[in-house]
DNA sequence: CGAAGCCTTGATGCGCCTCAACGTACGTGG
DNA sequence: CCACGTACGTTGAGGCGCATCAAGGCTTCG
């Protein structure tokens, strides 16, 4: 079993922002920490939400299913973010999968402390809906690139805001922090691995980019960032 | 200028539902009530957020402008919803434009209100969350949409929602309570107005809808869904 | 009555999916 | 530790879906 859990842990993290630390403590002797194997699914589309959950280390893929059967990614989360928060968006079972994308550690409370915690602390709920906005704001973004931007743009993109969320500094550049396979970037931008395969292939020999096994590393990511917006094309 | 506006105007709709009679009264004397005539727009992306409105009676395109010039229709808002609230999702400027598709009535606040809305009426932060989260969801949805389906699939589930949305029954069918035009739906779909018109045509010619200048009705709108699943597709 | 906006329909081409085959790294168990 | 199986990656050939280019007809409104 885990030791006593500390404030330390989420009081700096934007959705407690402005809560008093009885508060914290209160909510915290209420969670149970749970350590995610890489892999592993946390929740899965369809099913009832009983919990909501805060990841506290690691990154996590969403991951929607169509009714044809395709699946699609629209986010990854990175720590210090909550998920799965079902209950506040006024829906009873999961909209997605979430899946480790490396090991994980999060924090999961039952949703019964939901209304609770925003009928107490409306600096809460005012953190959560401006944490959902957000979100919003970046799904529309998203939406309006696969609608009117080409599959290069899209995959540029995809493999920036990655570097940009999770990236770490190297000597040869910035490398994305998990494990991410071709099928993974065709899935975010609704393509094929295939195309994803071919697109970091061409930036390779060309330089922007080095790239192996479910791994991918900027080099020149100004160059990356003109072939996003579409300034710049990737000779075939 | 207007008559004193009455609180059964705002009283049933979801996002005031559960406000005590005073508050609602209080909250309507700080309201401006307005008239939008087709084709005029509300706000404008980009434009500092200093207000937050409820839209009473009409329909309203959302407009998203890439910053390659293209422009993209993520969703029509419908009367008794909130919108423009870019205040409460943490940003100080308005995402995208908001465009009346037929004469509206709206009413207007001042963002100043909002803090105190919130902190004052947990219900009221509550049903917010619950709406903002209903529009995640939704997008989500037409993200994964967009991401896995042909435009054929596309075509159909954007007229569908709209039916379903706005749609009239009428002798002929269900038909779609404003004007919309071929570049309207392609705009929604990420698409041309071309694909559209054909694919409207070839829908005409095997008599599952009847269109005409801006005006699409269902007649088998059993069909069109088979369509959007694509269990069906459209001869050439 | 003219102009502007909306719609239709054809021809053409290309971006990207699909299908196919093979190469390569990983990890697992004997 | 090696051998095998599995998952991931690469690269080619071919074709289709849909954008693009082009031209013309039909409303609606000033």
């Amino acid at each position: 079993m885990l030791q006593k859990l500390d404030i330390s842990l989420i009081r700096d993290l934007p959705p407690f922002r402005d809560m008093d630390e009885s508060a914290l403590r209160a909510l915290l002797m209420q969670a149970r920490s749970q350590r995610i194997a890489k892999g592993v699914h946390i929740f899965i589309q369809g099913q009832p939400a009983r919990e909501f959950f805060l990841l506290l280390d690691g990154h996590i893929r969403v991951v929607k299913l169509t009714p044809q059967g395709d699946q699609f990614v629209p986010r990854y989360i990175s720590s210090g973010e909550l998920f799965g928060i079902a209950m506040a968006l006024g829906v009873d079972a999961y909209p997605a999968d979430a899946v480790a994308a490396r090991d994980c550690v999060i924090l999961v409370w039952p949703n019964t402390l939901w209304p609770d915690l925003v009928a107490n602390h409306p600096t809460f709920a005012t953190n959560t809906l401006a944490t959902v906005g957000k979100r919003l704001a970046e799904t529309q973004l998203q939406l309006a690139e696969l609608a009117t931007e080409r599959v290069e743009q899209r995959v540029a993109n995809a493999v920036l805001k990655l570097a940009k969320q999770t990236g770490k500094k190297t000597a040869e550049g910035i490398v994305i922090d998990f494990p991410v396979s071709r099928q993974d970037i065709s899935d975010m931008t609704g393509t094929t691995l295939h195309t994803v395969s071919r697109l970091l292939s061409a930036w390779e020999t060309a330089g922007w980019v080095k790239s192996g096994r479910q791994k991918i590393t900027l080099t020149d990511g100004h160059r990356l960032v003109l072939i996003a917006h579409g300034k710049e094309r990737t000779q075939g």
